[in-house]
Order: structure tokens, then sequence, then C-alpha cells
DNA sequence: AAGTCCTTGTCGCTTAGGCGACAAAAGCGC
DNA sequence: GCGCTTTTGTCGCCTAAGCGACAAGGACTT
């Protein structure tokens, strides 16, 4: 309802030059580590002037925390359609989804990654919260008391998500994803089913 | 020496505009016919606005010459490195080069692109013409009649080269590219070899 | 024939991006 | 410490790109 007409009336240039400003800076990051480019690499590499940079970004951090949000924004919404209808099915892709892009950071940045885990969790969570806000604010609009709002489960599942991959993925023995997430599924699913409406499998 | 300092100050979203324009043409040719390709589809897929488009090209045909002729010379110059020395090794990977071209469009376009073929025709025999005029001008500073100049021997080879390739490219039954140079090779360097200073191998 | 729909070009006006230049702040060898 | 280079931000001025709207031509249906 607040948020309504979002990504509609964009000037297309800015678009593009945002979506050259991060394709540049992942290419970049497949060639050396984050520390030592520099934000003139960046905009040559994006065909952009080194001014156009600072026109949209405060410097090469927040360029990141932007293209690990759309990483993270794009492959959720690849596996699990905006506004697919809540499930089971549905919430073991989330959790697998976020299980691959973990292994796949970790294995792309073995040590380096360490210092931006933190801003990785952020937006990762973030993420996720939407996910299930969507999920959960779908069906409820009795009110009843003794009960959590979508809003505090989606907050405490993104967390417990997250919380469970990353142990998951720091492990150096893991088992394979997909064993890993039947064995958390129940835990996850015990805190939502308190949520009104939300199906008992 | 009249043409000296090309393609130095060329605004860089000039440059990165026509980039978009003729990488969306080539990918949107790979789906569909040239003809049904409007230019409204081409600026949607360069993320660049229709009237763009005819701020840099008249229509869409002179923006299919230009990608062509972009398209030829960079395989060119990969293969011949610009200022490479004139050698028998050198002028069979041309040869090569144009046979491999031509085979690709005609395994890409097989029939469609029998209206363009004159549009090639000139963009790679322009091509070829610079490449051979900058070998041939290279050594050639003393003046000697009842031979012929650079420029006459660029032109006659270019022809030749394209006339060659474009009779093996139309063959059903065509021998390997390779062999093919090979047997023409006598043919064309017969006629450069009146050209000073040419070596003779 | 008249009807719609789409594509093609072209027009001002607005906005994002490119440029040169600059000062400030890091790096870095010595 | 001290120069030296590189990087970082920030300033106006200029130019390319986006937009809405428009007329004019095809193409296809009825």
């Amino acid at each position: 309802m607040l948020l309504e007409q979002e990504e509609k009336k964009v000037d297309p240039r800015i678009k593009r030059t945002r979506q050259l400003l991060q394709q540049a800076l992942m290419d970049l990051m497949k060639e050396k580590s984050f520390q030592s480019i520099t934000v003139q690499d960046i905009a040559e590499r994006a065909t952009v002037n080194r001014v156009t940079f600072y026109a949209h970004f405060e410097d090469k951090y927040a360029l990141l925390e932007h293209t690990i949000r759309e990483m993270i924004r794009q492959q959720l919404r690849s596996q699990v359609p905006e506004d697919a209808p809540f499930s089971t099915e549905s919430l073991t892709r989330l959790i697998l989804t976020v299980c691959e892009f973990l292994a796949e950071m970790s294995r792309r940045c073995p040590l380096p990654h360490t210092q931006f885990e933190p801003l990785m969790e952020k937006q990762i969570k973030t993420e996720l919260y939407e996910v299930l806000r969507a999920w959960l604010a779908k069906p409820s609009s009795a009110k009843s008391s003794h009960r959590p709002t979508p809003e505090q489960a989606a907050m405490v599942t993104s967390w417990a998500i997250y919380g469970a991959v990353l142990q998951w993925s720091q492990q150096e023995r893991r088992e394979p994803a997909r064993e890993f997430v039947k064995q958390v599924l129940p835990l996850i699913l015990a805190g939502l089913q308190l949520v009104d409406k939300v199906p008992v499998p």
C-alpha cells in the first residue's frame, strides 16, 4: 500500500549506467581483489565517466552493496516467481538458493570475502525478509492477537534461514545442500506455522 | 598522411551507443530475419531511445552496413595485427579469415542473405584494401615507373581475393578452406610480386 | 473504400553523462 | 620526516540521449 509505483519511470540512462557499473565491478572482481580495484577501473570498464560514478554511488563500497543486493534478488526471484503462493516447496527452493549463493561466493572469494560478509548478510536477509513478508501478508487480513504479525514472522525466519545456511556453508565437510535443507526445514517451518493461515503440511 | 588523427576524441557516449546498437542488431539477427526487425526492436534491445537511433544511422540498412564492416574489420585485425609485416603467411591468414567469415555468414543466413551480399562484398573488399594498402605502402618509397602503385595492387588484390573466396563459398561441395587457400595463393601472389619490394617466397 | 494498427522520420524541451580542472587525501620509495 | 605519484571527491560548462508528440506512409482487415 505504502510502496506501490516503484521502478516505473526511471530514466533508462540511469538504469543502464547502474547496470554497466555493477557488471563492471563483477567482471573486475573475477580478476583482482576488491581492495585493489579503483573507481577509475570500474568507470573505465563500464564505459562511463568517473564523475558519473559518483553521481550514482557514494564510493565503491556502496556499489558493492548494491551489486550484491541485485545478485541475490535476481537469483531469489528467478527461483521464486515474485508472487508465488507460499508452500513448503517454495520455501525449500528459497533456502536452497541461499545455499547456492553463499557456496558460490565462498568458492569465488576464498579468504578476502570475510570483510564483506556482514554486508552480504545484511543484503541477503533483507531480500529474504521481503519475499517472506510478501508471502505471509497475503492471506492475513483477520487480526488475531496472541499470534505473531507477518512482519515479525518474516524477520525471525529470515534470520533463522541465514543463520542455518551460514553454519552449513562454513563447514569444511558439508553435506549436499538438498540434504541439509530437508533437515532444517522443520525448524524453520515451526515458527511460520504460528502465523495465521499458514498451511500445515 | 592525409588521414592521421582518426578515432581520437570521439565522445565515449557515441562509441557506446553505436556499440550497443550494433550488438543489438547482431543479437536480433540470430532470432529473426533482418526484414522483420524494426528500428524499435533494435533500440529497445540496445537500451537506447528510438530517436537516438536516427541520430546515428539513416535507417536499419545503414546500421547493418556499419555492423558488417565492424565485424569483418575486427576479425581481420585479430588475425593480422594491424601493422604486421607482409608475408605469404600473413596473406594466407588474411584469405583464410575471409573464407571463415563468408562461410559463417552463409551458414547463419542460408537464403535471406542474398540481398545483402552486395553490401557484404563492398565492406569486405574495402577492409581488405585497407590492410593490403598498409602492407604495400610501407617499403615503397622509391618511385619506379612501369610498376603498379601500391594502391593499384591493393585494389586488384582485394577484388581477386574476394572473387576467389566467393566462388569457393558458393560451391556446395567445397574443399577445406586451407586446401583452397593453398591453391589460389600463387594466383594472388603473382600480381603482388609486380609491386616494388614485395618479397618473392 | 474506409477503417485500424504499426512503423518511420522529425520536431523542441528536459535531463543525464562527459570533460577539464582543481584541492584534498592516501600510498610509497627513500 | 619529505617529495612523488595515484586516487578521491567536487566544481561548471557543454553535449548526447530521452521523451512526448506529431505527420506521413504502409499493411492488413472488413
